[in-house]
DNA sequence: AATAATAATGAGATTCTTTCGCATATGATA
DNA sequence: TATCATATGCGAAAGAATCTCATTATTATT
């Protein structure tokens, strides 16, 4: 039940809405751009203008339901908050991502910003490079 | 002596290139917009165009001279590579920037990028948050 | 020092992503 | 079902970075 979500969010639930986070569940693609997101609307045969998907976006990951992640070159790609939270690794020659998320580097965040005086509240780690992939790795 | 950097980098000898790469060195601030090199060049009664400015500088980080960021938010920023790599973490307040390095971090993220069949050739680590000056802590 | 060949520059137009403004439509509530 | 706050779609706009191209500067060669 979806409703249910963007009820508990402070969010009417509409019909937009609705399909944008059908499709987020859904996703093929689990890190997806707005317009990757447009465009499987009009595929859809949904009419939902390119500014609502961002705005239901930004609205979405302000309710924390979703992730905003800006990885290396065009646009920002979002993902659906399911399990813990993750960092990403990304293969620069056929884009794979591959989400890990390591206890050891998390604490070692949280320490060496105490010893600097910051309070953390989120952060961003992107590892880019190659997989294994043989047109990946001999390229 | 900087138009030996120059040379080296196989780039020619020209006026832009000094003054960028002088304002760089010269740098109070260690982490400048495109725009504010190119804002801090008018002031210093240079005519050089932005688009010059963001030329120069792709070509300075494609030559290993500067390092470009993408802190949350605007434009990126760009420093000069001069010691070691390093990560940063920014406040979110007031936007001061600390840089850091972590040997375990690092090598923990060679490890994790290894087990899953991946080469790391480059990595974006950036912590957001707050820094414990008054009006930023207690906000 | 003059010349030729090559590469870099400045200005503005252009692209790309994202956001805004506003008239209309939709969903929640009574 | 009528009301009213909100959300939507569309096109315009903003912001950042790149591109085009005529002009100019730099380097290599006489
Ligand atoms: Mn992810
Ligand atoms: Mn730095
Ligand atoms: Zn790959
Ligand atoms: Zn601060």
């Amino acid at each position: 039940m979806e409703s249910a979500d963007l009820k508990k969010a402070g969010l009417k639930v509409t019909l937009p809405r609705m399909k944008i986070l059908g499709l987020l569940e859904a996703a093929k693609l689990r890190h997806q751009s707005a317009e990757d997101i447009y465009k499987a609307l009009l595929d859809a045969g949904e009419e939902i203008g390119l500014a609502t998907v961002y705005r239901v976006l930004t609205q979405f990951e302000a309710a924390g339901l979703v992730s905003r992640h800006h990885f290396e070159g065009g646009q920002a790609v979002f993902e659906l908050n399911e399990g813990e939270h993750h960092d990403h690794m990304v293969c620069l020659k056929c884009g794979k991502v591959v989400e890990f998320m390591d206890d050891v580097i998390e604490n070692r965040q949280k320490q060496i910003a105490a010893n600097n005086g910051f309070t953390i509240t989120e952060h961003s780690m992107i590892l880019y490079g190659h997989c294994n992939t043989p047109s990946c790795r001999d390229a």
